[in-house]
DNA sequence: TAATATT
């Protein structure tokens, strides 16, 4: 029915209206199509606008690629059709370059000069933005990883085009794992997530997951108020947040309904014990973060909260302002950052902390919650601070005390430490995310304190 | 300085 030596096609830029009926027409005028399937989101069903197509025979395939790649746009359409040998036919993404630190004024012929002493170049593509200008960045496609890997020995760090602010950056492209935790460390960082647990936990860690899961609910909870695209942006969240493209096998996330232990109107947001470091968000050349180190971490008088907000002081005026306000008040541990960065909210909200008294971070004493809402956590790394744990919980609720105990004499973590909520809902929720939460060689122990009298038979 | 998609 097929050749053995046919070729598999991929078909890119194909309309998400058109499927495998509307496409067969196209392709046939070539030749006997063996097999044609529109690729489609494994859990969605959508239609991601592009297909597969084998013909039966090989010689089809060359004629459809020569007749057809590049040369017409279909309807709806920006870009010229692709139809090229898939992936799947060749090596998979071992020969293709990411160039950075290219000038703006490179195009796509001065890129392929540079780079065709190397060997042959299947692709090479400058990226630009929607008004076409370059984004100082390519992709350049060998026909071998060994071709693809010369012109890295020779051109990597080699010399600094005008216009750019560095060397030349030459090195394999991202793979598609690689993309996913790209997109969700800007999440990241857009969310705020400068703590240094997040960035030691990196993107895929049940903790990320767990935070990002709570954003996008909290998000998605209030969008009703904004606008549409807040929703967007949350089910975007919510997407990145289940996928593992790591692989890892992150603790099962019990679903946490955070709105009741952010937005109680009957209670204040309540002012953290003990001030955030400001911690400077260090980054590498690849743009991947780096983990400050405990030198790097200024305490800083001008408390910065991981979101860069101030707290509203419990007894603030918060309370003349309308629900949606408080709630917002309840929320901005979690989303200021997030909202400030997307354009999402109204004046009213981004505006308040201006117009808020502000208090200097208060002494104030370890307080604890009611019964039910303070949690235990044992084998914290010696290095955690009461700062570090509380930025750890903060994600699950109105952290009311953090405190990491120390040895009198020596000034040294004891290794535990308790947080203390202000609702049962937090608690659990943290308990739920963050017990046997693997930290280098050993397991977080987490759960509810024991009441005073636990112990005490009578 | 990171993307139109590859069952």
């Amino acid at each position: 029915m097929k050749e053995p030596d046919a070729i598999k096609l991929f078909i890119g830029q194909i309309p998400r209206n058109l499927d495998e009926k509307d496409l067969k027409p196209i392709f046939e005028q070539f030749g006997k199509i063996y097999e044609l399937t529109v690729i489609k989101d494994k859990f969605t069903g959508m239609h991601k606008g592009c297909a597969f197509l084998t013909y039966c025979a090989r010689e089809s395939a060359l004629k459809a690629q020569s007749a057809l790649h590049e040369q017409k746009t279909l309807p709806g359409m920006n870009r010229p059709i692709q139809v090229k040998p898939a992936d799947s036919e060749s090596r998979g993404e071992d020969r293709k370059l990411f160039v950075g630190m290219l000038g703006k004024q490179q195009t796509d012929e001065d890129v392929r000069r540079m780079f065709e002493p190397f060997g042959n170049i299947d692709e090479c593509t400058v990226l630009r933005g929607p008004d076409g200008t370059s984004k100082g960045c390519a992709f350049v496609k060998f026909q071998t990883h060994t071709e693809a890997q010369a012109a890295i020995n020779a051109l990597h760090g080699s010399r600094t085009l005008p216009g750019a602010s560095s060397s030349l950056v030459v090195k394999f492209a991202d793979t598609e794992k690689e993309r996913g935790l790209r997109r969700m460390q800007q999440v990241a960082n857009q969310l705020g997530m400068f703590s240094p647990i997040a960035l030691q936990f990196g993107a895929y860690s049940a903790y990320t997951q767990a935070l990002m899961q709570q954003q996008a609910a909290l998000v998605a909870a209030h969008s009703a108020y904004l606008n549409p695209m807040a929703t967007m942006a949350a089910v975007q969240m919510q997407q990145m947040a289940t996928i593992n493209p790591n692989g890892i096998i992150a603790t099962p996330i019990t679903p946490i309904n955070p709105i009741t232990s952010s937005s109680g109107t009957s209670t204040p947001p309540t002012l953290a014990a003990t001030p955030v470091s400001a911690i400077p968000a260090t980054l590498g050349v690849n743009g991947y973060s780096a983990v400050p180190t405990q030198s790097t971490v200024q305490p800083s008088s001008e408390a910065i909260y991981t979101n860069g907000l101030h707290p509203y002081p419990a007894q603030s005026p918060v309370a003349q302002l309308d629900p949606l306000q408080q709630a917002y008040a309840g929320m901005q541990h979690y989303t200021a950052a997030y909202p400030a960065a997307y354009g999402l909210v109204s004046p009213a909200f981004t505006q308040a902390p201006a117009i808020l008294p502000q208090q200097p971070p208060q002494q104030q004493q370890q307080r604890e919650g009611p019964e039910g809402c303070n949690i235990f956590i044992y084998h914290l790394p010696q290095e955690f601070t009461d700062s570090e744990i509380l930025q750890m919980f903060l994600p699950f609720g109105n952290v009311i005390s953090a405190k990491v105990f120390v040895d009198r004499a020596t000034n040294q973590s004891k290794c535990f430490g308790f947080v203390s909520f202000d609702n049962p809902g937090s608690a659990q929720a943290a308990i739920q995310a963050m017990n046997g939460f693997q930290i280098g060689m050993k397991r977080l122990k987490v759960q509810l304190k024991r009441p005073k009298d636990a112990n005490r038979p009578y």
